[in-house]
DNA sequence: ATGATGTCCTGGGCGC
DNA sequence: TGCGCCCAGGACATCA
């Protein structure tokens, strides 16, 4: 579910435990995509430093050294609750208990999603971490970046932008969004394009996962953010979703890549 | 290496 | 109202 503007939505409202200490966490389903690490649950009087994202990953650094990363995966949410209002729900998997008397509770109905646990330089040389290529919205990524790593793969440009490993935050929604704002069709390869497409590729990126930020992200089913109210940047979607209706008086069409959904304007996107 | 498919899960929506 | 089927925002493994 969540892409990145759902997860910075998510982090951005988690603002009032930074500074807060844990007072315990309680897991209560062992395993979700992993398994919990069991010393998690053992944390106790440590403080919450910061609260950052790489790509789709949230990261909770501590004062003692340690750092909780979590992934939100398809249908995972965090919430926030004051702890005399929370009651607790189905897939309620995780919930931290602050001296402030927050709660914030890790919900999963699919648990795709992870929650890791261990020294802060430990955490960061996690292959999951490692791997990742440059964030979506990060000061370097840029056309040059993008034409070095796709000029040689025949890899459509859809499927090159879920790709982690090259650039970290996109989703299956915003993949479609931004070729449509960049107006370059989805099947194009990785090799078949220009460094000024590039560019455009990346300026769309920057430009759509900056305005769903600005709206809070988008509420399709699961994503709420941490106080429960939804997004709807979806109200802003030119495509994804879109399929039969027009645009500029063209047709959005909708196909299948990898076993994902793709929406795009076939003529408004063109395979040179 | 590539690309197509399967897998981990639950739940919502739709057609019947 | 119920049942079965298909689909879903992620990411990875596996197979030919």
């Amino acid at each position: 579910m969540p892409e990145l503007p759902e997860v910075e939505t998510t982090i951005r409202g988690l603002k009032p435990i930074i500074g807060s200490i844990i007072i315990n966490i309680k897991i209560n389903t062992p395993k979700l995509r992993f398994i919990i690490p069991k010393k998690m649950s053992l944390l106790t009087k440590v403080e919450i430093l910061e609260i950052k994202r790489r790509g789709k990953f949230i990261i909770f650094l501590l004062s003692n050294n340690h750092a909780i990363i979590l992934h939100l995966g398809m249908s995972g949410r965090l919430r926030l609750f004051e702890a005399n209002k929370f009651e607790q729900k189905k897939h309620d998997h995780f919930i931290l208990r602050t001296n402030q008397d927050h709660l914030l509770v890790f919900n999963d109905a699919r648990r795709f999603g992870f929650v890791d646990y261990g020294k802060t330089t430990n955490m960061f040389e996690k292959k999951y971490i490692l791997r990742l290529g440059l964030d979506a919205l990060g000061i370097n990524l840029n056309g040059k970046y993008l034409l070095s790593r796709i000029s040689n793969t025949a890899v459509p440009i859809k499927q090159i932008l879920l790709d982690q490993k090259i650039i970290a935050g996109i989703g299956n929604i915003y993949a479609s969004e931004i070729l449509f704002n960049a107006q370059i069709s989805p099947l194009v390869g990785g090799r078949e394009l220009s460094l000024n497409e590039c560019k455009k590729i990346i300026i769309s990126t920057k430009i759509i996962l900056k305005k769903a930020i600005k709206h809070g992200g988008s509420t399709l089913r699961d994503y709420v953010s941490v106080d429960g109210t939804v997004g709807n940047f979806q109200s802003n979607f030119q495509v994804y979703g879109q399929e039969g209706k027009k645009i500029f008086g063209k047709t959005i069409k909708k196909i299948v890549q990898y076993g994902r959904s793709t929406y795009y304007c076939p003529d408004l996107q063109k395979i040179k």
